[in-house]
DNA sequence: TCCGTTTGTTTGGATTGAAAACAAACATAT
DNA sequence: ATATGTTTGTTTTCAATCCAAACAAACGGA
């Protein structure tokens, strides 16, 4: 196959992606936009829409008045069927599913043991989990495909190559689901931060970002780089390990991590220590940022610090990424609203002038980021050409 | 436009793409090799010959035995027409052509007035360079594009943002060379790093690497990052400043540049500056390197300390970006062959245990990489899908 | 010399999108 | 109320492409 369908194929993922982006759209608006005639894309509207995936909707309000023949519009059915993102966290399941427009219409959350926590049982867990949260649905709806993520490496063949927190090696995490599983279903499974990343990028549709970064600042320090809409996973999917990054000597805290790292400045024990070092004393963040917020002396001084190395990391990032966007995330990510003006001083110190700064802000997202962002990689992989099907060579070729 | 050429389009490409890689080879082979029927693969390849991009080539050498009646062969016409590279370095203009087969065919250095680089001139110079580069040719040769790459940093639309070597800024170089070259020409403009890294890896045809970093080591230290086969630009064409990374609170020289910047420790004015710390004397690097080799006392602490920080970014990017592969070039790269166990140790002490080590080599080019570089880049968009003819979308576009 | 194998070409069929013509639905002017 | 112009969606016709199958050609080996 390559002629007939690859076009046909392709033609149909515009489309769809339109009529998302959109919401409501006509057949003409569908062509005009794509740069096809009426009739062909009226010929596609027929097929997606016999196939369930769009439908009519011709609701009154703002029917945008205009010369001529009013259009018939179509939107995506969005009881079509959910997307499932299950993220397996730090002892607590998160499970979310996403309908075809992209917007959670359901979420569960349970607990599991950390310290009792093998590969077997959190499957069946999530299983148990997926399967309630589809009942609650209000209207019967078909799973179309389900994303896992955890707090680890996972290569491209969803084997998990570590997960320190959870205590796994090497586990092929989406050959154990998929057993369980309906044969046909849509598996994917994605490290915890790229699929946060996907999450925070997935509503905005800015399609003029071209490089953005996140970092996620709790214990340890994580990130996810996305460069012109896909995750840069490195050669075994160990990208992206932004807390590892050597900004100095030696750093506030030494932990099971690397000297001088970015997360031993600016992770949450680095602040705790830090802190006491300056002559207070804090059991957790927040006790820490009241602190902060009081004024308080030694806190200030610990956000001195930590601002120090917030910015000598962001800017070297920003020389090696030009990114447009830097997004903060996790729990202590909300420190940098206590002293944004002193880490964008230090972000322009370490950079030459003129080199522009990208943008920083912080994540909205909760805990739940992670599930969401990975029930969104399957939405975008719906919207997206599947190049299997149009490159596919065949596997028993000759080397001549 | 979309169905009938955009299939064929694809094609096309891909045919080119095997006989480039193969050399030469059947049309039952092209066919198998992309699951495409022999009638295609013959239509095709009658296509591309009649445009005068393929020739056959039945010489009687290595008909590789076998049952069946054997293939006629075809291979691509290297005098269909050639690529030029074109880089304007630090007081040198290398030009280079490059066939169909992406070999260097001619080639050309001259030089200009470092301080009286305007950029018209400069074209001038450069445009007389590349036509009798032309006349020199054996055969008669179609120019089919023509890429100039610079040490600067410059955007999508082919405009230099900055280029401090030359004294250059906010300079539309593509837009001027424009006007004084033929209309029809296929023209480009890539910052030299990254051309540098295009010819490394254009060469290569390795398909399994997902990631690699190059590293520019001279004066400054310069870099570019390639994932899945594409460049990393960021955001407005900064991408890729590897020097300014941030590793320590102050480098071996103070210069105009960033305190504590990788290129203020491993670059080629800190391992002088270094060696006169360490009591040594040399007024380039190839004095310095000598004295290394003779186990000079202050040349090896010199090189204890170049390995240090070297590890220390090496051991950064492979955090955030997990390459398959390090490449080192420039001037100063040979002194990873005096050190090569230290910088190494240095690496793995600066990762987690386990973590992927990259491997590190140095590069082959010499001077005239750039060069080669933006002219493979030339052959490389030739065979690969042109993706306006396919998604092109209306530019009319009326947002409902 | 015959047979099996592989190659390249030819022919017929199916799918697709473009172009053009047409009918339908609406706003506005008369 | 009627006519006119505009826009939409559908229908029809046509051309481009690839695939499948049949066929002729070229080679090695029995």
């Amino acid at each position: 196959m390559s002629m007939p369908s690859a076009v046909r194929h392709i033609n149909e993922v515009r489309v769809l992606d339109v009529v998302f982006r959109q919401g409501k759209v006509s057949r003409a608006n569908i062509a005009r936009e794509l740069g096809l005639t009426r009739s062909t894309a009226s010929s596609i509207v027929a097929s997606l829409t016999e196939e369930g995936l769009l439908v009519e909707d011709n609701s009154e309000d703002d029917k945008s008045a205009g010369t001529g023949r009013p259009g018939t519009f179509v939107r995506l059915n969005s009881n079509y069927g959910v997307f499932i993102g299950a993220d397996i966290g730090v002892g607590r399941l998160t499970v979310v599913a996403l309908d075809m427009e992209a917007r959670v219409v359901a979420q569960s959350q349970s607990n599991f043991d950390l310290a009792d926590a093998d590969p077997e049982s959190i499957i069946q867990q999530l299983v148990r989990t997926v399967k309630s949260l589809i009942k609650s649905l209000s209207q019967k709806h078909t799973v179309r495909g389900l994303c896992l993520t955890a707090p680890g490496v996972i290569d491209r063949t969803g084997t998990i190559l570590r997960a320190p927190i959870l205590g796994w090696r090497q586990e092929p995490i989406l050959d154990k689901l998929e057993k369980v599983l309906p044969e046909d279903l849509l598996l994917a499974a994605e490290n915890d931060a790229n699929a946060f990343a996907m999450a925070e990028m997935y509503r905005s549709k800015d399609e003029s970002t071209d490089t953005e970064i996140y970092i996620f600042l709790d214990a340890g320090v994580g990130g996810a780089i996305v460069n012109s809409g896909q995750l840069l996973h490195g050669q075994d999917g160990y990208a992206g390990e932004l807390g590892h990054i050597i900004l100095g000597d030696e750093g506030f805290v030494e932990l099971a991590t690397i000297s001088g790292s970015f997360e031993s400045f600016i992770g949450r024990e680095a602040v705790l220590a830090r802190y006491r070092f300056h002559g207070g004393s804090a059991s957790n963040i927040d006790e820490f940022a009241s602190a902060a917020r009081r004024q308080e002396r030694a806190a200030l001084s610990t956000l001195t610090d930590w601002s120090f190395y917030l910015g000598r990391g962001v800017a070297t990032l920003t020389s090696i990424f030009n990114p447009a966007r830097i997004v903060l995330g996790g729990p202590v990510a909300m420190l940098y609203d206590l002293c944004r003006d002193q880490v964008m001083a230090n972000v322009r110190q370490n950079l030459l002038d003129e080199h522009p700064i990208p943008e920083i802000r912080l994540s909205k997202l909760g805990p739940e980021g992670p599930a969401i962002g990975g029930a969104s990689m399957l939405h975008k992989r719906m919207l997206s050409v599947n190049e299997e099907l149009i490159y596919r060579r065949n596997r028993t070729s000759s080397g001549r």
